[in-house]
DNA sequence: AACTGGTGCAACCGCTGCATG
DNA sequence: ACATGCAGCGGTTGCACCAGT
């Protein structure tokens, strides 16, 4: 029968993370690498349940997280995402590298919502608010497009990389094959070539659009930028570097269980 | 200075699909 | 084939912080 139980409910903590559980979790994640989450807060040393520390790693300390409010690139990006897509929050959110779902869903609930709101634009629907309360009124689903990232316009807050992917992909998926039969039926699809690519699988593949540290210096560096200000116990980690973690650089095990690039 | 309401975000809860025995 | 566990996902909650009164 099934397997052994995720975590005895019992004295499992719960509420927000210390700083020392933080340190124990992306101590023992860089050391072990990221697998089987049911065993990660025994061996960590954690009174935690399993899917805390997952989570806690995917959303906070997570060395490729950007930190900060959303650019308006990016805001942009998730609302046309989002109309393609709808709440499937880790799909949008596999699209906006260093982004977290959980992230995107906090952004969409707090800020983009009310701005669509504002603009009399349904958040559920993307269709105007008084057709709604008019079904007679005429179409106008261009008014969320309107703004829209321009794949010739508005990209300065896009990394190059991505548009110039976006730019070979367009010009070498010219019948989109590598779209799925919704997204490509998408109207609005076909004459973006940024969206277009960034929909495709292509995007998802492309590791070369993420940045992910392979060694505990640049993990350190990289996590700086994230964590910098609201987590005291990485300026002792920065400095303890090397001799705190005991290793150097990862081996060929330890990189192949970095790659996230295909969890989200 | 104290209170109140709004806001933002981290974390939890519960459900689902897939894997496992 | 079936029951069960796990990982992942989306919805919701709780709390800290801040601005206004």
């Amino acid at each position: 029968m099934g397997r052994q139980p995720c975590c005895d409910k019992f004295g499992v903590k719960k509420g927000p993370w210390t700083a020392e559980e933080d340190k124990k979790l992306v101590n023992f994640i860089l050391t072990h690498g990221q697998c089987c989450w049911r065993t990660v807060p025994k061996l960590a040393g954690l009174r935690r349940c399993g899917k805390s520390c997952r989570l806690r790693w995917t959303n906070y300390l997570r060395p490729d997280l950007k930190r900060g409010l959303l650019n308006e690139a990016e805001e942009r990006l998730v609302i046309d995402l989002h109309a393609r897509l709808g709440n499937r929050w880790s799909k949008i959110a596999a699209r906006l590298p260093g982004r977290t779902d959980n992230e995107i869903k906090n952004h969409w609930n707090t800020h983009i919502k009310k701005k669509l709101i504002k603009m009399g634009i349904d958040p559920v629907t993307h269709e105007p608010l008084q057709k709604q309360n008019n079904p007679e009124a005429a179409p106008c689903n261009n008014i969320i497009y309107d703004h829209q990232l321009n794949f010739n316009g508005d990209q300065h807050d896009i990394p190059n990389n991505i548009c110039a992917q976006a730019a070979s992909f367009s010009s070498s998926s010219s019948d989109n094959s590598s779209i799925t039969p919704t997204e490509s039926s998408d109207p609005h699809s076909d004459d973006d070539p940024l969206m277009s690519y960034i929909l495709s699988d292509s995007f998802l593949e492309d590791s070369s659009t993420w940045n992910f540290p392979v060694t505990r210096e640049e993990y350190c560096e990289f996590g700086m930028s994230s964590l910098e200000g609201n987590s005291p116990w990485f300026l002792e980690l920065k400095d303890l570097g090397d001799d705190y973690f005991g290793l150097g650089r990862f081996n060929d095990a330890d990189l192949s269980v970095l790659d996230m690039s295909d969890k989200h």
